[in-house]
DNA sequence: AACATAAATGAATACTTGTTCATTTATGAA
DNA sequence: TTCATAAATGAACAAGTATTCATTTATGTT
């Protein structure tokens, strides 16, 4: 018999996030994304039971490689600051190269193919995000702030950052990275 | 003859709006905004020369809200953090009161509909914020970066504690909303 | 080398959705 | 009141799109 080819599925997600990325999730065709990918039609159903199921599968799998990337190369044995550095910049880093991803993901939160349930378990994920927050205020490092706003500003320098330098076509310098850095530090310490 | 019923073109919006913030931009169609907004399919037509237009035109609307929001009640002759705060709660406040406009919008910037002639439309109204920035830093009260950094940063802080206090339904309290406001001034601030 | 099996194909099918248009309804003018 | 005009309607039509399936192609097994 004929072995299933293992990068189809691949091929596809990338046709998929490529095309959504171009003209969002309301200007996809199966048709479409088969030829992005290189392959027929029906190939696609070969892969995937229909659409539905493969925008879901490929938010799972954005979402999974996302939170896969936070805590990289984060060491809790270190001090406090160079581990918050860490995971800024690897969320950052992530977004930047990812950018497809970031795009494909905030169009599925409105969409009528990703359900409650998906969200929810979305939310869930940035549990270690709330711990390291928690480690700054337990370390008298942070404002005695509410977590969730904590978290919420810190996300936000970094989401408006990648947004605009992709937007603006002007990209992320090392000088730029570090004062958005600094201005996130500054305002969440104390 | 019969005169054009003025209330019907808000009562598209409207529906389309809703019906975007629910499904997407992906999900809506020209029979369910119909629906929605209590009238034929073909009234539609009346109003707009097609589907396509519609959500250009309401993205244009959209975006002139938004903008002749900014500075309201801004007075240029008050002290530099006061005129600051007027705009960024200004900001927060509008996105909030208005968050289907938000992911609508959101929606359009990768979406076939919305041109990039119109999203550099978009990018050049930001000039007055420019110039607000611009004298925080000319009275030596935010960080030596450049401005377009500052601007973002100052717009993540209030983009992601909407987007946040809508999805995890906890609406802004003014305790929160203070809290937000001070760790974006304390970041921007020397 | 021949066979069995599943992948791959893409035209055909079924369904969905944008748009039109003949008809009806409502309004201002004569 | 009647007429003229344009709005409003929604079923019919035209496009467009998801899915299927008969056929072809490729690969592992015997």
């Amino acid at each position: 018999m004929k072995p299933r080819d293992d990068k189809k599925t691949d091929q596809i997600f990338q046709a998929a996030l490529g095309l959504v990325k171009e003209k969002g999730l309301a200007g996809i065709t199966m048709c479409e994304i088969a030829k992005e990918a290189g392959m027929a039609t029906g190939t696609l159903y070969i892969y995937f039971k229909n659409k539905d199921e493969l925008i879901n599968i490929l938010f799972a799998e954005c979402r999974k490689a996302s939170a896969e990337n936070y805590f990289q190369n984060y060491n809790a044995a270190h001090p406090f600051k160079s581990g918050f550095t860490k995971v800024w910049m690897n969320i950052l880093k992530f977004r930047i190269a990812n950018f497809e991803e970031v795009v494909f993901m905030d169009q599925c939160y409105h969409s009528p193919f990703i359900n409650e349930c998906t969200i929810k378990l979305t939310r869930q994920m940035i549990q270690s995000l709330f711990k390291l927050i928690e480690r700054g205020k337990d370390e008298n490092i942070f404002k005695d702030v509410d977590t969730f706003s904590l978290l919420t500003f810190m996300i936000g320098s970094i989401h408006e950052s990648v947004k605009n330098a992709h937007y603006s076509r002007k990209p992320l310098t090392r000088p730029v990275i570090a004062a958005m850095f600094t201005m996130c530090w500054d305002g969440m310490k104390r």
